[in-house]
DNA sequence: ATGGCTTGAGTGTCAAGA
């Protein structure tokens, strides 16, 4: 099985851009952030036209969260207890016997800003909500866009970005709940060393030096990683004509 | 450089992203 996931920055401004890529890498599930519309606007059509069952959890103009998938999805649910705050960020759903959970994390603006602090519970909520989730489905999957790095070896000038949002020690330890609930960043399972990352600022034109961050993660459960035989990121999919500043992430599981 | 770029909303210019 092939997963993965992308910040797309609005499905309907990078359907030629998503489609084409569908085409050409067939994943069998594909979870995306930012969809930026509501349900009835998502183009459905397109991806069910390729083979992909579609579910959607959209809101007007910002966020919002879509999973495709080759085969049926199964008890999906949107939100979570103590998320409704931060707007339509999270989608589950179980495809191929994988518990799929889509995140986009509340991005926090800056340091201290409330937003910021907005980021930090509902960080903790949800993983509250993803070690309930792990109980019930072993064999589970946590991926998106989670607003935040691992630690400098995410980051092209750790310096420059110290203590800067995303790269905060309250957000890293935020993000450590999720691993120390039990899940794995599948990513460093492969690959040791910096400079991969997977958004670029479009203002600084960050892509043209690799002046990024690593801030899209899949995160796998015990039963998940055993499967596990590869990762990327598809750097081809933010090049070209009205790109994404993100590049999907991609795992292969067995 | 509270900038630079991109999108959505809505038709002038701002909010939000990361």
């Amino acid at each position: 099985m092939l997963l993965a996931t992308w910040n797309v920055n609005s499905i309907r401004a990078r359907l030629p851009k998503v489609l084409g890529w569908v085409q050409k890498r067939r994943p069998d599930v594909l979870c995306l952030q930012e969809i930026k519309c509501l349900d009835e606007q998502f183009p459905r059509a397109e991806f069910e036209a390729e083979g992909y069952a579609v579910e959607t959890f959209g809101q007007k103009t910002y966020n919002g969260v879509a999973i495709l998938a080759r085969e049926p999805l199964a008890d999906v649910t949107r939100g979570f207890t103590g998320g409704d705050e931060g707007g339509a960020r999270v989608l589950a759903a179980t495809v191929g016997g994988l518990r799929v959970v889509n995140a986009y994390v509340v991005n926090g603006k800056e340091v201290g800003h409330e937003k910021y602090a907005l980021k930090l519970r509902w960080m903790e909520a949800l993983a509250a909500h993803v070690a309930l989730e792990l109980q019930r489905h072993p064999r589970l999957a946590l991926l998106g866009d989670f607003n935040v790095t691992f630690d400098d070896l995410d980051v092209y000038d750790p310096v420059g970005w110290h203590e800067q949002i995303l790269c905060s020690t309250p957000e890293r330890q935020a993000l450590a709940r999720f691993t120390a609930a039990g899940l794995v960043d599948s990513y460093r399972q492969f690959v040791k060393d910096g400079g991969h990352y997977t958004w670029w600022d479009f203002r600084t034109r960050g892509f043209l030096g690799n002046r990024g961050l690593r801030i899209d993660h899949v995160l796998l459960s015990a039963e998940a990683l055993r499967g596990c035989e590869g990762v990327e990121i598809d750097v081809e999919a933010r090049k070209g004509e009205a790109p994404s500043d993100h590049a999907p992430v991609l795992v292969r599981l067995s």
